[in-house]
DNA sequence: TTAATATATGAGCAGTTGCTCAGATATTAG
DNA sequence: CTAATATCTGAGCAACTGCTCATATATTAA
């Protein structure tokens, strides 16, 4: 048993039970948390942010953000497998774009309250 | 020079430079995926959501959350940093609550975004 | 077919993160 | 004062992350 756990003997049971109840299940906190972390990172912020304004290949992604493409080529597979970005092919080159225009309202959101 | 840095001779340069245009400074950017961190771990994130609810202290999150009350002590001292959550002291008990009840929208808006 | 371009991918590594443990601090009771 | 409670904090560690490098794949041109 953890030296540091909870000894106190009213562990206020009401309060607690209240959050278990309203508490979403534990599935849901995991996407969530998943889905958050596509957004916690400056690349990843930076290319949903472009990509918000306009569908661009690997290669101008790499221009832009002043990385590597395998850089880019690795965030764009995470936020693929998250199906926030999709690709469509012209000849050898693919071009990304958001799944989902009000992806960046979310990012909307946060800037309204950081800029409080 | 990286070996798989783009050689492309046509970065296309109207895009590359539309999405420079349109971008967000970088200490915005990095505030904004540092705030975005914050709901990215499912601990925090159930913090976060409890205390929409309700204040509660740190004995009573750690019952809640089925961790030591120094891990939620660690966890709750990032999201002060971050000015998400503030405490109240009522004798040796400190009560948590969010400085901010739109905090909870933005989860939200991610909610609904993720149940599509 | 071969060569060139554009992108993807796996391994590996340094930096970060979220926890535990041990101990420090703050408040109250006696 | 001492003891007990509630919380905080630093160190350390395993797991995770975001990158680089080397290589693989896909498409097109010759």
């Amino acid at each position: 048993m953890p030296t540091d756990r909870c000894q106190c003997r009213i562990v206020h049971e009401q309060q607690v039970e209240k959050a278990r109840k309203g508490a979403l299940p534990p599935s849901e906190i995991d996407k969530l948390a998943q889905f958050f972390k596509a957004f916690a990172d400056p690349t990843r912020l930076k290319i949903l942010q472009a990509l918000h304004q306009e569908e661009m290949c690997v290669c101008d992604l790499a221009a832009f953000l002043g990385v590597s493409e395998s850089a880019v080529s690795h965030q764009l597979r995470m936020l693929r497998q998250m199906a926030l970005v999709a690709n469509r092919r012209e000849g050898p080159v693919l071009y990304y774009r958001l799944t989902d225009a009000h992806i960046s309202q979310l990012v909307l959101v946060a800037l309204e309250h950081i800029q409080e």
